[in-house]
DNA sequence: CTCGCCTTAAATGTCGACAGAATGGTTTCT
DNA sequence: AGAAACCATTCTGTCGACATTTAAGGCGAG
């Protein structure tokens, strides 16, 4: 089973990936950026937080204007919200603004899809292939994390293999808002199963290059994710992550004091 | 006849709406990316020229601080590029580039006007309606920066319909970097005179509820504007703008001066 | 005359400081 | 007791400064 460590570790690396993509910068923003933007993401540090800049500053022993900038960044991501004047909080979505996420970036996933299925040659999908495996071996195992990993990176392949840049950035940033529930949705009965299943498919469909039946079952998948969403909104009136994050908090401490 | 100036502020008015949307800051460093932006834009500063915040700041009669935040957020619209250690840079884009941004920014757009399809009522179709007739007055004049302007405002309206604000947000940061090309598809011969029956056509299928419509005529139009650009592109070598920002590079001086 | 090195000048990333605004707790008034 | 006003504390936005790095220009070699 994947540790909250390891996915925390996953998470910055992934965030990694999106913020600094374009120039490696291994700057002390950039830095700053990842470490909170997955804490965010994990939910340790929770949605509506104060994230004044002066305690973070103290946190990363840095002044406070790299902290600033690295804040500014994940605004733009969508992960905090920044009110002129005020302290920089976490950003919380309301069930509306998931939907509208997941619809956006369904529409964007659509296209790429179509794009990947003109481009796409047998390595490539040799690639989402073995991500598959492993996806199918985190489903036995009941691993939801680590499905989800998985998950995140099957798509991210995926994207980049549409050779479109500027629907990748776009789409890699609303799915940074949704990996907070991305969770929530796969560990609803079934939906782990089903989920490997359009993903098999989805694979199948590429390899038969056929971008229809490739949309049509995106357009599913997403749905599907969607409507458990908010089932689960509906029943806990609620998108917050349950309590087992208090193991999180612990290594979040942990860290901390190291 | 849409003056430089008057247009220079429509720009600075947009990308105001686009970057304070969220809240509405009268904030230094908004007012900064406004001006900057507007001019990086309406091309009174050239792909790729230098940005220094040193220089910046001057102008503005700050410090580098706001200048450097001002930067970040439009190097998040896509308008300017930051390499660490380097100046920031004026970003210039590649056909293809462009070519992505428009097939990004369709797909978004036909997801919003399916939307708003659903939800717009008569008033919303009189707003579009009044747009639509300053839209003909300017096509009837030939004045390609003011239709262009008259079309942003279009879009404005029609994307704010679909009450998706995440999509929109997208849509707004795409439509941004096609500014700048916008009008050199526009000034194609027969170009403003199609453009304006899309729009029109548009116009009716909202008040038949017909999205199929919608997205059918959308889908024409953003072609359409692609092959403008395309023909525009092989033919010249460039897509960046033709020597009549002369006259706008000496208004740049005076405001410099003043 | 051109190319490449080296020096000089200028710009970047980061810092600590300060005025003014927001936050939170306490006191006062009804 | 509850609400409102007040005050102290804390934080934000902005500034000027400094070390380090990049850009520019001059100088010499080929």
């Amino acid at each position: 089973m994947m540790t909250p460590e390891q996915s925390l570790a996953q998470a910055q690396t992934v965030i990694r990936g999106i913020i600094a993509s374009q120039h490696d910068r291994p700057s002390l923003v950039a830095q700053i950026a990842c470490e909170v933007g997955a804490e965010i993401v994990e939910g340790l540090i929770p949605p509506d937080h104060d994230l004044n800049t002066v305690e973070l500053a103290r946190r990363y022993d840095t002044s406070r204007t790299p902290v600033r900038e690295a804040l500014i960044l994940l605004e733009n991501e969508g992960l905090v919200d920044i009110a002129p004047r005020h302290r920089p909080r976490g950003r919380s979505f309301t069930f509306d603004e998931i939907s509208e996420i997941y619809r956006t970036r369904a529409v964007l996933y659509d296209l790429m899809a179509a794009e990947a299925t003109l481009r796409i040659v047998n390595e490539d999908i040799e690639v989402l292939a073995a991500i598959l495996e492993r996806m199918r071996d985190a489903c036995e195992r009941h691993d939801v994390v680590a499905y989800s990993w998985q998950s995140v990176a099957f798509h991210d392949n995926n994207t980049r293999m549409s050779g479109n840049n500027t629907a990748k950035r776009m789409h890699d940033s609303l799915l940074l808002r949704t990996l907070m529930v991305r969770r929530l949705a796969l560990a609803q009965p079934d939906r782990l199963e089903r989920s490997l299943e359009d993903h098999t498919q989805l694979l199948r469909a590429y390899e038969n290059r056929n971008p229809a039946l490739a949309s049509a079952i995106l357009g599913a998948n997403h749905k599907a994710s969607l409507v458990a969403i908010e089932a689960y909104f509906k029943r806990t009136g609620t998108l917050d992550l349950p309590e087992d994050v208090n193991g999180l908090a612990k290594a979040q401490l942990a860290r901390a004091g190291a």
